[in-house]
DNA sequence: ACACAAACGCAAAATATTTGCTTTACGAGC
DNA sequence: GCTCGTAAAGCAAATATTTTGCGTTTGTGT
């Protein structure tokens, strides 16, 4: 058995994955989501379309699979110093990717996937963060640091309520506004 | 020109929508989401194919809008004589009907819909009703009643995140902490 | 090196979608 | 009430897509 990640087999099945998804990610560019279609994107990938039907199923959970990707954070948050000011500056550039056209289109395409934790992996990663983020505060002794719960209803759940339904509201102001609530509520039982 | 409600022509084109929708219904009651077709559905409610296709354009289009139907509130809220008894209330039923098997199929197919407008149509219904009961406690001069966004983004969005990202958490007695916080935090900004 | 299994290619068959044209039914003005 | 104009539906042929069976390739474990 190879020492690489068991998710990675690194084999002919991964240099298929990458191509359909760099086809896609390509074709996305140029063309509108309704345009694009799964003989296209084979042709492009150099595949044939039975297998990208046999792997993803449909059109949907291939660009869902390749948003997914496109969301997990690369790096790593910025330490501006308060649990205030990581929030913050983590949720100014998600709100900025995510209001982009393409990062919209990325959250409506992990959106429509059906293939059961698709979404929920995705959100794993806001959560993690906040957790990250979390602990960071703590470790600097900050004081009133809310739980975990606290932090993801008071800030990630706005700001994903706001960026489904309400884009207009989705601004760096808002984000200011639900940092201070989640920051400064007392304990409510 | 008829008095009619003009959103609802009430001629040939309303019995052929309604026969569509009914038959959505009833083939969903049956079969899951990725077996039902258009020409399936086509034949069940009497029309052909094409006019499906022209009028909602695809299948996710259709169901998105049976689906947003079946999520617009019928009745009127309780009125239990308190905000946070009114909130408890109402998100207490609205937490069961999403958390239903085919509560849930409804919000995917919402969710899934790309028509732009559908989904923010759907979860004005949740903030109008956070109107009603907001102005329904003014008028009973309750002190210390929340603003709009203040219920908004601190019952609607974590009920609605829960309910799209982690089901297990989407619970009444943590509805029961949502609403506590929101009435009682203090301003903030 | 060899064997096994998983994944892919190919091409035919089955379905679904689009489209041009015709027909029907509603609504408006007379 | 009658006729006309228009919007939506039916029909069927043309396209495009998805599915499927089978043979081949490719990676993996022994």
């Amino acid at each position: 058995m190879p020492i690489k990640e068991a998710v990675r087999p690194g084999g002919r099945s991964a240099r298929v994955q990458e191509a359909v998804h760099q086809a896609v990610r390509e074709l996305q560019a140029v063309k509108s989501r309704d345009e694009l279609t799964v003989p296209q994107v084979a042709e492009h990938a150099g595949v044939t379309p039975s297998t990208i039907y046999r792997r993803w199923g449909n059109l949907a959970e291939l660009v869902a699979d390749v948003s997914v990707e496109r969301m997990r954070p690369d790096d790593d948050p910025v330490d501006t110093g308060t649990l205030a000011g990581d929030l913050q500056a983590w949720g100014e550039q998600y709100l900025e990717e995510m209001t982009s056209v393409p990062g919209q289109r990325a959250l409506n395409d992990v959106m429509a996937s059906a293939e059961n934790g698709r979404r929920e992996r995705c959100c794993h990663y806001s959560e993690s963060l906040m957790a990250t983020l979390r602990e960071r505060a703590l470790s600097r002794g900050e004081a009133a640091v809310p739980s975990l719960d606290r932090l993801v209803d008071g800030v990630v759940a706005p700001m994903t309520y706001r960026l489904l339904y309400d884009r207009e509201s989705a601004t760096a102001a808002n984000l200011r506004r639900w940092i201070a609530r989640a920051l400064a509520v007392e304990d409510v039982d």
